[in-house]
DNA sequence: AGCTATGGATGAGATAAACTCATCTACTTG
DNA sequence: CAAGTAGATGAGTTTATCTCATCCATAGCT
């Protein structure tokens, strides 16, 4: 009854350039597969919708009127199929501000391997539960992992003790702390006991972001008690080192906050990757 | 690049109908068709655009946004190939009087054997020389046709005598006349020739519409010297019969004005049935 | 609760649409 | 007038699309 409507582009494209072998060109096709479509179409409307001279061909009549009537529908509907390609291939990563920090070379690493990757990064200490996910987006979270799912899982940390290099005041800890619901504290009492260590040696301090921490801790004043998640970067830059002590682990780690609506192909493909390389 | 705009059309009626088996039904396909239709989009755009349920779809946030986006475009496309293909199927008839009622018949029994026919019929005396014909267009008329070429001619006609039966004015005769350039006169002076006849038995008398001459033999006021063409309808329904002098064979005869311009399926369709029934 | 009917998913194979290649034509250009 | 160009055409191949058989989950019955 109707007509394919890949006839109908390629006669839209053909109109456009007024010549089979630009548009053949432009849809990757050969010329002769545009003169066989807009045959078709020809043939299916009962009507010439160009007319053929020497090496040219121009709009007849009836090719004139489908052309304006239609030229600007083929458009909408691309431009529709595009954007909402595009905008599907852009992530929304919600983090913390500690997360991001870790996020950023795996993702340079991701991109470099994997190729391009459009996302935009919203940091808040603060889960907020937005009902839904979009399909696009991505909630990474740093917490108890022991009631999440192992398909949302993305690494399990270990607690450390860091310290700078050399300069170390030795008496003093850096331990970071959460108040929402749900996040544990840090293992520092099992660290402790694990290490036979003494309460009384160290001087406590509680904050509630982490690049704090390190800050402190690559200041040389005192160690920084941190997941090995957070501290590892920092190590790898020469400016921490890990203490003498044994890490202790912990039911601890990096989460996807909400994997159940469905993703799109570029969140799937970026989450699976983050799970089997981070 | 792009994806199939056929798989764009599946997901549209999908979309509208919230039913893969019903999208399928309209698209004469059967719905696991639509299925896979679908799963390719989705699968080029990165992204589900129906929410799977038990026994039903709905559109998701993404599907929405696409559905929205296109289904006006997809609804103008349609409309113009359908309003164009309507259109170019309707035939614009121009002709004479004389000539749309030996057409009538032959109409009926083109739609009669070749299924419907949709026309309008534009009838004037006079050939008006409207530059070129549309490709809808057909102009039908009566004239010498020795400088015609074959593929424009319908039918070759002769002249003969036609009375009304048994109560004929045997002396008076009608004669068809025109005045537009390119016509040659009736050949009366070679009918009386042919015949053996004397100029002098009859009282001529000239008319330029063939249907007054036709009118005045079928009421028994005199003989109509017409081409049979014109005369036969009369005769085959009982009007008239032919004089007992022998038909004059004549140049004249119906033929296409104008068959150069391309012309539509249903236009040429027509004009070869008329040249081989006619 | 257990059956049955329904709408959709899936993969393999069949069908049909679309494309390419080789060849041809008609014209234009140098 | 030879060479080059844009398009047409038909046969054959490739790719897209459809169908068939089978499966699954759930809704509505009894």
């Amino acid at each position: 009854m109707l007509p394919s409507l890949n006839a109908v582009k390629t006669f839209a494209v053909a109109a456009r350039k007024k010549s089979f072998k630009l548009a053949a060109a432009e849809l990757n096709v050969s010329a002769t597969a545009v003169s066989h479509q807009v045959r078709n179409l020809e043939q299916w409307l009962g009507s010439k919708l160009f007319i053929r001279a020497a090496q040219q061909v121009q709009l007849s009549a009836a090719g004139e009127q489908l052309y304006s009537h239609i030229h600007g529908a083929m458009d909408d509907i691309e431009q529709g199929l595009m954007q909402l390609k595009h905008q599907q291939s852009r992530l929304l990563i919600h983090t913390t501000s500690a997360i991001a920090t870790w996020l950023m070379p795996r993702i340079e690493h991701y991109r470099a391997q994997q190729g391009e990757l459009a996302y935009q990064l919203i940091t808040s200490e603060q889960i907020a539960v937005t009902g839904q996910e979009l399909s696009n987006e991505i909630s990474l979270r740093f917490g108890d992992t022991s009631t999440v799912p192992a398909s949302q899982r993305v690494s399990q940390a270990s607690y450390g003790l860091y310290q700078a290099p050399h300069k170390a005041d030795e008496s003093q800890v850096f331990i970071p702390t959460w108040k929402q619901k749900g996040l544990t504290e840090p293992p520092w009492q099992q660290f402790i006991a694990n290490n036979n260590l003494n309460e009384q040696d160290f001087d406590r301090q509680y904050y509630d972001l982490e690049f704090l921490i390190l800050q402190q801790a690559i200041a040389g004043r005192g160690y920084a008690f941190l997941p090995q998640t957070f501290a590892q970067d920092a190590v790898q830059q020469g400016l921490l080192v890990q203490s003498r002590w044994q890490p202790v682990p912990s039911e601890q780690g990096v989460y996807f906050y909400q994997g159940s609506t469905d993703k799109t192909a570029a969140a799937q493909h970026f989450m699976q990757w983050l799970q089997d390389h981070g």
